[in-house]
DNA sequence: TGGACATCGTTAGCATAGCTAACGATCTCG
DNA sequence: CGAGATCGTTAGCTATGCTAACGATGTCCA
């Protein structure tokens, strides 16, 4: 009956989270000029930091990057000082990522400040707002979730 | 009194939305290899399409770019046939950019095939999910536009 | 009116991030 | 032991972002 009404606005909102992300991440991305911690590295680092010593493979799956991208954002890193590359014991092609001791307070400091002007932003909000936006977020983080598995 | 609380919520929240955003448009990105029409240049196409005839330095300031980045973008575009650069018969200084017949038929195309995926999984949410998202949809853009102001 | 300053878009040059193709090293399994 | 699979890297391409510098054009005031 109204699925072509609904077509339209799953097509709509689908439209009006991409162009969000878009903006939203482009204003991020300022943020941080002086932390010299870009987005991917970020994100790569959250997970090193997060998810323990972790092979490069599976950061690049985490992240959905082909390995050749991962490899060049955990030199970027490395040089950085802030992840270890380290052999695996039993499997020699392996390589296991280490945060190091800085990795972990930079992580800290620079997720802070990259998303400081949202979270600022956030702030301003009422608590009924603040509620919405947390179950749009956790509705999103769904979504992506279930797109991932279908690929 | 819970203003700590608050600000921990707040960070939560805006750390959310920020990695939301990173893996949404890796995710997105892949849906649209054939069409060789890339989230940049996708988003300023759109701004040509539906702006109207608009100057380079405008494009940018749109799309939260600076000029000579807006300058490549439109000569992809250019190339590809989509936009037209005109001067402008007053101010010689100024480039104005036109979307062109062929730029409006691969905009909604291009448009409706990245967002595909997502609009898929958006059709399979409740009646009541759908309305959630869109009410965090419409206040994550608000948020963003409070942003840009600010800034 | 003429010259100083401002504005616009481009070019040049650099860094990052994404990809595929190809390779060497290593592991696994028949 | 040898064939094939798996892992990470290298090489090389494209696209996007930036700053610095420049030429062309407008503007404004002395």
């Amino acid at each position: 009956m109204t699925s072509r009404k609904r077509e339209r606005e799953a097509l709509a909102l689908a439209d009006q989270l991409h162009s969000a992300a878009i903006h939203l991440l482009r204003h991020l991305r300022r943020e941080d000029d002086a932390s010299a911690l870009s987005a991917p590295r970020l994100s790569a680092l959250s997970v090193a930091v997060f998810g323990g010593p972790v092979t490069l493979g599976q950061l690049a799956k985490a992240e959905q990057v082909k390995p050749p991208t991962m490899t060049r954002i955990v030199t970027g890193l490395e040089n950085d000082g802030l992840v270890r590359r380290e052999g695996d014991k039993r499997d020699k092609r392996l390589t296991r990522i280490h945060a190091t001791a800085r990795g972990q307070k930079v992580l800290m400091a620079g997720r802070a400040r990259r998303v400081e002007l949202l979270a600022r932003a956030v702030e301003k909000l009422g608590a009924k707002e603040l509620a919405d936006l947390q179950r749009g977020g956790q509705l999103l983080r769904e979504l992506i979730d279930s797109m991932a598995s279908t690929q």
